[in-house]
DNA sequence: GCCGTTTTCGGCCCGACTGTTTTCAGTCG
């Protein structure tokens, strides 16, 4: 049972308290557990076999350590299974419908009977939802939508098809003279892999013409709702848009809530608070003497006590005692404690890198010669570069047997003559067949300058034999890298079944780098795995995986990735010059 | 349910928009 299992287990329980009307903190309490399960880097099942006491972690308490071992040791919550038998599970399924919440679910199932997703739309299609006391003709058509929607699978967008679509609206908007500023927040300026909508924030002391324009992008599909400095739209791709318009005075605090982490925005409320402080969207304010104490509910000015900052990010963290923090660190996972004690880590950046070790070339099915790929990299400034060509088992990309590498070397020899301005690398990256056996002869690997190793096949075997398979390859005399470990394909292809854990540790072993290929499809290693990566000490390399000199751009997309997994640039190998990385990864 | 240099009890982040309300609950981010 892996960590995001057991937190998908914790999460449902906290839907079926919420639907029962539980106490609204226990429920926050269940969410709090959730989000520490699954940014836990660590294996649960692994801190519970080794006997840990899991209350050490924040918001783990008595309770929550409980279910967390009761799944573990046996795959199972008793309580929520007895919950489901009151409880129809399909019920979950209603309040993940947009518009639908705890109390509309709970009141169509009380007085409707409706338990399904087919079974809402029915009545909804025959008109009793509407007749429901607290419902209306609206409401009723907001759901139907929100069906049709909901069977059309929207999923999340991988953020290099959300720049694609980004970037021209950001013109359009950007070209309106009221507009004195514009810029994207959200998961999208945390660089998260994928995002679920688009956070626009405009500067604006006439905010009426901007949400006018944002309205009119042709794109523009739906409305979903438009309010004088907040509106939503979908756009024709399906991806969502949301707009907030603000004045200068509060420009960086607007850009501190609307990029979030949500969970980051709670963290940084909570510390206001002690603080006497209040944090919102419009600044950070002093608590007036009168506030908190006798709110009567009467309308309370969102802008009442004296501002104490707003203007700018940096001001916004400063008023908190804390120093600025990257987006992409802004999950809740410790930055803040850090930024308050000045520890925050030098994340690594793009100048840092001095090569890229993954990449092919016409040899294989890469679309440019090696000259043109030495070139492409010496443009960028690479001291070094890696030409990984694939191995003989994958026919269909022109893989290279031993013979076919050791002609591919005399070419590289030439090239490399004529380009003393970079080094070039001779590589591979070798197949690991099903057996954990490699694709090429030990001979051959001898003559390559870094052995990277990967698998491309045989997705579907059972978790214990994938593991060994990849331990196996993992633990070759002559392997030096291992290339996208888990295989995703986001939003396309699940990793293939393995105990990342135990190849993790495998890896440290043998002196093996794993790879974060920075390829937006993939990203793969993950944050949290990479996390775990630099816990037990094992070096990581970032690499684009290009099939064109088009492609080593995407480069960035691995920096991101390796900035929200807190990494430096020590913990990257490729930021090391040539000798030092030829060292660290001998043998 | 979790947590504690005010606390083992009594707190727990903040505001906008919608729809159905005659003053606000529900939902969302």
């Amino acid at each position: 049972m892996t960590n995001l299992d057991i937190a998908r287990v914790l999460a449902q329980l906290g839907d079926l308290l919420e639907l029962q009307g539980a106490n609204p903190f226990r429920i926050r309490a269940y969410r709090n557990a959730v989000r520490t399960v699954e940014s836990e880097t660590k294996p649960l099942a692994r801190s519970v076999e080794e006997g840990r006491d899991l209350t050490e972690l924040p918001g783990i308490g008595k309770e929550m350590a409980s279910h967390i071992v009761e799944l573990v040791e046996t795959g199972k919550l008793g309580v929520l299974e007895e919950m489901f038998e009151t409880v129809p599970r399909t019920l979950l399924e209603l309040m993940r419908l947009p518009g639908v919440g705890p109390k509309k679910a709970k009141k169509l199932w009380d007085e409707l009977g409706v338990e399904t997703v087919d079974a809402l739309e029915e009545a909804a299609k025959a008109g009793r939802v509407a007749a429901l006391d607290g419902f209306g003709a609206k409401s009723q058509e907001k759901i139907l939508v929100s069906i049709a929607e909901y069977r059309q699978h929207r999923e999340r967008v991988p953020l290099g098809e959300a720049d694609e679509q980004v970037a021209p609206l950001v013109d359009y908007l950007s070209a309106l003279d009221e507009v004195d500023r514009l810029e994207v927040a959200g998961s999208y300026r945390r660089r998260k892999e994928t995002v679920g909508d688009i956070d626009l924030l405009a500067v604006a002391t006439e905010p009426g013409p901007v949400m006018e324009r944002f309205l009119a992008y042709p794109r523009v599909e739906r409305v979903e709702m438009s309010g004088d400095t907040r509106g939503s739209v979908v756009l024709d791709s399906g991806l969502e848009v949301d707009l907030r318009i603000l004045p200068p005075e509060s420009y960086g605090a607007a850009m501190v809530y609307f990029t979030g982490s949500k969970e980051h925005n709670i963290r940084l409320r909570q510390r206001a608070v002690q603080q006497g402080l209040r944090v919102s969207e419009y600044g950070v304010f002093e608590v007036g003497e009168d506030e908190g104490e006798e709110d009567t509910g009467a309308e309370r000015d969102v802008l009442a006590g004296k501002r104490v900052a707003g203007a700018t990010e940096e001001e916004v963290y400063r008023a908190l005692g804390l120093d600025w923090v990257p987006p992409e660190l802004r999950e809740d996972r410790g930055e803040v404690a850090a930024a308050a004690e000045g520890k925050l880590p030098r994340l690594i950046e793009l100048s840092d890198l001095k090569g890229d070790l993954q990449m092919h070339s016409t040899w294989s099915d890469g679309k440019n010669t090696i000259e043109e790929m030495l070139e492409a990299c010496a443009a960028r400034g690479y001291e070094y570069f890696a030409l990984t060509d694939h191995s003989q088992s994958l026919a269909m990309t022109g893989g290279l047997d031993e013979a076919r590498l050791r002609e591919q070397w005399k070419e590289i020899d030439e090239v490399a003559a004529r380009h003393p301005e970079i080094r070039f690398l001779k590589s591979q990256e070798v197949d690991i067949l099903a057996d954990g056996s490699l694709d090429i002869d030990d001979d051959a690997l001898a003559g390559l300058d870094i052995v990277l190793v990967s698998v491309h096949s045989r997705f579907e075997l059972p978790e214990d034999e994938q593991t060994e398979r990849i331990l196996k390859a993992v633990s070759h005399p002559l392997v030096n890298i291992l290339a996208h470990p888990t295989g995703r394909l986001i939003g396309r292809r699940k990793p293939y079944p393995f105990d990342v854990d135990r190849v993790l540790r495998a890896c440290k072993d043998h002196n093996v780098a794993v790879e974060l290929n920075a390829h937006p499809s993939r990203l793969d290693l993950k944050d949290t795995h990479l996390m775990r990566a630099k816990e037990l000490g094992i070096p990581v390399v970032i690499s684009t995986d290009a099939h064109g000199v088009k492609e080593l751009g995407l480069i960035r997309y691995g920096i991101e990735q390796a900035r929200r997994a807190w990494l430096e640039p020590k913990d990257v190998l490729n930021t090391r010059p040539v000798d030092e990385l030829l060292k660290r990864l001998a043998k």
